[in-house]
DNA sequence: GTGTTTGTTGGTCGATCGCCAAACAATAGC
DNA sequence: GCTATTGTTTGGCGATCGACCAACAAACAC
């Protein structure tokens, strides 16, 4: 268990934190690893001994960020008491980390590599997963909302709802990567939630 | 006016439909200029002559992408009589665009080129223009609904409703690329336009 | 024909890509 | 001390990137 051989001189999580910075900045396609060493203070043959090949640094990069930067939404989700908050929740909790003052406004999961090269297919794939990992959890939410009486909705209203509210998840970033305010944002959210009452039997509250 | 020197040996439109398919499967960043040479059927050379670098190419490319694929949401917007169903068949043709059984399964506008190095930023600010120029197109019809009388909205209000719009158009990008079907955006439209009757003054009507 | 203009071919440019082998350095076990 | 183990550095791998000539080819004007 104890460490054998030559200790690590740096900090492997520190070091996924600057990476992260790098990545969320660029893209994965658009940052070199040229950068990431130099960003990360180690030699890129550094990276590769600890984190294994770019994609793989990638691969944990992204789980660093989903439980760091993903967690306020996934919360806003689980623990508001009533569904149509929870989603409203869910929507500004994206709004507030996607228009930070000291990160890039937009969300990694939907933007950091949408397109590119073919023989990144399974980075993209990898994200592709993650976001329909979103819109299953908008639909468990509104699941639990049935079971709680909180909501009433055919299994096929269910689908659509959620896919509809991962659309505007989704949307967001890309209002969010084209200049517009956290003020912008919250109209959208209005706006968004404003479908809530006409499609649901929940009664409309102002709730926040 | 006429041909002086040797004549080209390629139709430059039907070079550009390639260099376009090209740049609509794979990003703008993850196609080369040797995959375009080969796609194209020609030289790179010839490439460099006929159109100049490869972000020049994009540019041209981005034209004829949106004087062809852009043009029915547009028409949508502009010639459907109500404001409503101006909206919603804009919704619609962007759906019918995104999947089709012949083409990538999402917008270039949106995900050509969100993110990237550094040195692509003057494309990335060029795709982001266009985008800026959707909310706008949605924006001015809401404008014009206001002054049809067909549509009541304070300003900021309207700013809004432009506002929301493009972010659900711009979701829909995304879904698509994760292999929504039609008839799912559809399902997403269906709730995207709930939210006109609670928002506006227009009479619900389930025109399509 | 000759000269001019333009397009194409084939190749090269320096830079950069992700990746890795060999040499070196620093610890633990003995 | 010595050996084994592990991590870091140096240096460079082969491939590819976008960019761009120089040389050749095919049309024009004359």
């Amino acid at each position: 268990m104890a460490s054998r051989g030559r200790p690590r001189t740096f900090d492997p999580d520190a070091a996924l934190r600057q990476a992260l910075d790098l990545f969320w900045e660029r893209g994965y396609e658009g940052t070199s690893l040229a950068d990431l060493a130099q960003a990360m203070g180690i030699a890129s043959a550094s990276i590769y001994a600890c984190f294994g090949s770019k994609e793989d640094l990638f691969r944990k990069v992204m789980a660093l960020y989903g439980a760091t930067e993903g967690e306020p939404p996934r919360r806003a989700l689980r623990e508001e008491p009533s569904t149509r908050a929870a989603v409203q929740a869910m929507l500004r909790a994206t709004a507030d980390r996607i228009t930070g003052p000291d990160t890039p406004h937009y969300c990694m999961l939907v933007l950091a590599a949408p397109t590119g090269a073919v023989e990144n297919h399974a980075v993209r794939e990898f994200l592709a997963d993650g976001r329909r990992g979103q819109y299953a959890a908008i639909r468990d939410r509104l699941v639990r909302g049935v079971a709680d009486g909180d909501l009433t909705a055919t299994p096929d209203g269910l689908d659509a709802l959620a896919r509809y509210y991962a659309t505007v998840v989704q949307g967001l970033s890309i209002q969010a990567r084209d200049g517009a305010t956290r003020t912008d944002l919250e109209t959208v959210i209005t706006c968004a939630m404003a479908a809530w009452d006409t499609l649901t039997s929940t009664p409309s509250r102002a709730a926040g």
